[in-house]
DNA sequence: CTTATAAATGTTATATTATTACATAGTGTT
DNA sequence: AACACTATGTAATAATATAACATTTATAAG
C-alpha cells in the first residue's frame, strides 16, 4: 500500500524532517539558533533554512511555538488538530513547559464571546507557575 | 493632603512616566523601538532605557506586553488588578488589539487546574480572530 | 543632616531573534 | 515540455533584547 492522501499531507521535506525530529526529541522548547547549532552537521547552515521549516512545522501543527520564550516544542496531541487552540504550563523555575490537553478547557474557550460578539478561530494561551518538581 | 501611600507605590519616575504617557495616548500596541524613537526628543537615547520602564511597567501592571507581537498596550482595567492574569483579542488583518475583560473568563481561568494538579500563578491568553471593522 | 540602601539613569557594546532579497533546484500536474 | 508550486542555498541586514559598568537620584534610618 501506497503514501495515503493524509500522510503525503503531512510528509515532510528534507530540512523540515531533520528540525522536526531535533524538536522531537527534545525535553525541553528548543530556540531556533540553539536548533541551527545542532543541526549545522546535517548541512543547514543558515538562519533562514530553520525559519523556513520552523514556520510550515507550525503551520501543519507539528510544532507550536511558545511566545513568550521564543522556542519551539513537537505537538503531542496526535499531531494537533488544535493547532489553532493551544495552551500550555510553564514552571517559571525550570522552564519546563506541557501542552494542556483539556477538553473542558478547549471547550471554553472555543466558545467564548468577547463583549462585541467577536469570534475567534485561533487562541494561545500560557499559564505560568511551578511545577511539582520546583514546588 | 499629601501622596497617599497607594499614590506612591504607583508613582512612575521619569523616564517611566515619558514611556508610559507614549504607550497610554497610543490607539494600537507599540513596539520597543517605536518608542525609542517617539521619545529621543525627550532625551531618552538608548534601547536599555526604554527596556527598563517597560520592564518595570509590565511589572506594576500599567501596560502589558502583546507577546505574539512584541509589542506593548497600556492597561485598561483600572491600572490592572489583574497584571498576571491577561487576555487580549488580536485582529489578524488590521492587527487591533484589545483587552479582554470578562468576569467569566478570568474566574475560570483562576481555577484552572492541570491533570497534575499545578496551580498556576499567571496567565496570559491571545486570541485570534477578525475584528468588526475586517469581517 | 549623615549614612546607608535601593532604585533609577546614562552610555557603550554586544547578544539574540527574525526577515529581505535573490538565485537555484526539486516536485507534481497537464 | 511547460507550468505552477514548494523547497533550498546563500549573503546581507533588520529587529528585538541584554550585559557590563559608571553615575546619579530617591528613600529610609539613625
Ligand atoms: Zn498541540
Ligand atoms: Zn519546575
Ligand atoms: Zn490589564
Ligand atoms: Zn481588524
Amino acid at each position: 500500500m501506497g503514501i495515503s492522501k493524509i500522510d503525503k499531507m503531512h510528509s515532510l521535506s528534507k530540512n523540515q524532517q531533520i528540525i522536526f525530529d531535533l524538536i522531537n526529541k527534545s525535553p525541553e522548547p528548543l530556540k531556533a539558533y540553539t536548533i541551527l547549532f545542532n543541526v549545522q552537521k546535517k548541512g543547514i547552515k543558515a538562519p533562514l533554512q530553520v525559519y523556513r521549516a520552523l514556520d510550515k512545522l507550525v503551520e501543519i501543527g507539528k510544532i507550536h511555538k511558545i511566545e513568550s520564550r521564543n522556542a519551539f516544542i513537537a505537538c503531542h496531541n496526535s499531531s494537533c488538530q488544535v493547532a489553532k487552540a493551544t495552551a500550555f504550563s510553564i514552571c517559571e523555575i525550570c522552564e519546563k513547559v506541557t501542552e494542556i490537553s483539556s477538553a473542558g478547557l478547549s471547550k471554553y474557550l472555543a466558545n467564548f464571546k468577547d463583549k462585541d460578539g467577536m469570534k475567534y478561530s485561533k487562541y494561545n494561551l500560557e499559564f505560568f507557575g511551578l511545577c511539582k518538581k520546583c514546588r
